[in-house]
DNA sequence: TCTGGACAAGAGACCGGTCTCAAATATAAA
DNA sequence: TTTATATTTGAGACCGGTCTCTTGTCCAGA
């Protein structure tokens, strides 16, 4: 008799009051869990509820409250170990505190990220956590500060922006990698990002709009410059989107005179397409070149042979973005934090010294 | 004069209508673009609404329309490889079609899944797409398809449930792996899976709540079964969760007499467990043992030999069961489809025959 | 018995949009 | 010029919650 068919319209606290006879302020009290009611009315709301299958529409709730409980989170790409591995971290946390996360892709793109910020906050997310595709143009990261929305960068930092970032110590990391080669003997040193650019060769390394690129480009620099080397930019290259371009990139570089000895990539990515590329050459590492990689991804363990590579704690980098962010949505009102999360060296078996010697 | 500080509240299309000197009713056309307004009157209303910075409250949007313009997606590790790409699929469609998307990890675990679902029924999404985590619990399930909202099964499938799915063709796949090994030689086939268990062997196919995994399972024993190989279930094990476990399925698997000459992993992170176990025995692949994995992964052509694996269109699997979904959201009344994507065998390294030639 | 404070329940405004319907104005037909 | 028909614009209800304010009860103290 109660409508067997499928109810097309949801059930409200208005429906619950009724059935329960009480007044609709009185159900919602019950049913949103605030003020206060007897227990003889709250069983009965409660029952009625049960019986109607009552869902609250978190919508309405948000609303009237000003809070969605949702958690925004701007990525380059899903799809990268790096990302989903961020994004579990922050999400970890986010349950944890209550909180949703609700995902957007930028594809490393400008626009991509300007609109998935706009469309996120159309949604009133309570904050956001943004990798900006690019660190120098970032009106719209303003903006998400004007409506008063808290936002955390995440693995690059923009400190003119002046917002809490979480980062690697991506200077660090990249002097440390190449001291440790510069040690073993090698004195040509490469260094291969995935930044797209119009050009492979980089000629001015504050020119690079990602900060972590940047950050990592200039220690492997200035670990060089500080052994003495000359013009190690030469060997700084860009572009490697994909297998194809790497290729290139290899196959470029290796026609250098001197010839580099040893690679550094810039990401895991970057660093299994370098891989392949030195493998299709018939290359043996670490006896004809050594290679370092970023990221401790899955596949650096299995190669032969393994690959020695910077670590980031990845998910560890998320939940620290990730409680940072509900710290200040939680009305926290502490300073502007940059944090750089230190990284470390797994030394595996993909650099040795290089070929013939070490002349300089 | 005009606030010069951070305005706490968002400008509405009130403060918009005020300010253009129209009524609330004829801003929100030309804010919502429905309805008709002379150009006149638009022009009045856009200036006003840029100078005041106005941006659309999705929230409030949805509330009246009923549409959040969300699609839930709910995984069981976001972290895996599989998934991170099966989301991208999910989302480009998703945001080619207007859709945003938000995600939800239930760690495979049936209440996580369960309250992930509430959450974003609460949330009103439009529609869901869910890897249930067990196909033999579903009223929490059914509760999605009462309330109306539209869903698709991802992965696995639930015939009883009545509802649209996009899988692999396990069953298929892991017939076509397990006859190119009996026809390789192979006469003693292993199967591991990550599925939790009470036992690491495996008393009944049926009971298994993991379609995909059933799928498999059943597959791989069929075949064997149709090659003659008698009692083929004693080499399928469950709980290779982790690689201490891993270690420990692979150690007990290869205590078995006869031992198997084949393993073949459930999906590429049991894959990449076996891969490091094997290596960890000394075992030469395919010398001494052969492997064949679920999912090209990265790690599986840069192994040495490169593994042998059931290649799955993931992203295209993804995009597929978002274009379902969409397509039942915008009102298709389409009957219910179980989409089976064909995977294929991409033959690399590490299948040979067994050690010492094949005798029954 | 009367007053007052504590507490429970109800009425109704409000959040920021959408949308229906009526009023006002413009355009076309008679 | 008048009437009929579009075409815009305005007024206000509504979505489903939250929350403030008011009213009504109950019980203790004077």
């Amino acid at each position: 008799m109660e409508e067997p068919l499928a109810s097309k319209r949801s059930v409200t606290v208005a429906d619950v009051a009724r059935a329960a006879k009480v007044s609709k302020a009185t159900a919602a009290r019950v049913l949103g869990g605030y003020g206060v009611v007897s227990d003889k009315i709250r069983a009965q709301v409660t029952a009625a509820a049960a019986a109607l299958e009552y869902r609250p529409n978190e919508l309405a709730r948000s609303m009237t409250t000003g809070k969605s409980g949702i958690i925004g989170v701007v990525v380059g790409d899903i799809e990268n170990a790096f990302f989903s591995l961020a994004v579990r971290g922050i999400s970890d946390v986010a349950r944890m505190a209550g909180f949703n996360v609700i995902i957007a892709n930028s594809g490393e793109e400008l626009e991509a990220e300007k609109s998935a910020v706009d469309l996120l906050i159309g949604k009133r997310v309570d904050g956001l956590i943004v990798t900006p595709a690019r660190c120098d143009r970032m009106e719209h990261l303003r903006d998400i500060r004007r409506v008063g929305v808290p936002l955390v960068l995440f693995d690059r930092s923009i400190p003119e922006l002046g917002v809490d970032s979480v980062t690697g110590d991506d200077f660090d990391a990249a002097a440390t990698a190449t001291r440790y080669l510069l040690d073993a003997g090698h004195r040509h040193i490469a260094y291969i990002s995935a930044m797209d650019a119009a050009d492979e060769r980089l000629t001015d390394s504050r020119e690079l709009s990602n900060s972590a690129v940047r950050e990592r480009v200039e220690g492997v620099l200035k670990a060089q410059a500080a052994a003495g080397i000359e013009d190690p930019q030469r060997y700084v290259r860009l572009g490697a989107t994909d297998q194809a371009r790497t290729d290139a990139v290899v196959k470029h570089l290796l026609q250098e005179m001197p010839v580099p000895t040893a690679l550094v990539a810039s990401d895991s990515l970057v660093g299994l397409r370098v891989f392949k590329s030195l493998q299709a050459l018939g290359l043996s590492i670490p006896a004809d070149i050594s290679m370092i990689s970023f990221l401790d991804a899955d596949w650096t363990t299995v190669t032969t042979p393994p690959i020695t590579v910077v670590d980031q704690p990845v998910y560890e980098m998320g939940k620290k973005a990730a409680e940072r962010l509900i710290s200040r949505l939680n009305g926290r009102d502490m300073p502007v934090e940059r944090t750089a999360v230190k990284t470390s060296l797994i030394k595996r078996g993909s650099v040795a010294s290089p070929p013939h010697s070490s002349e300089q």
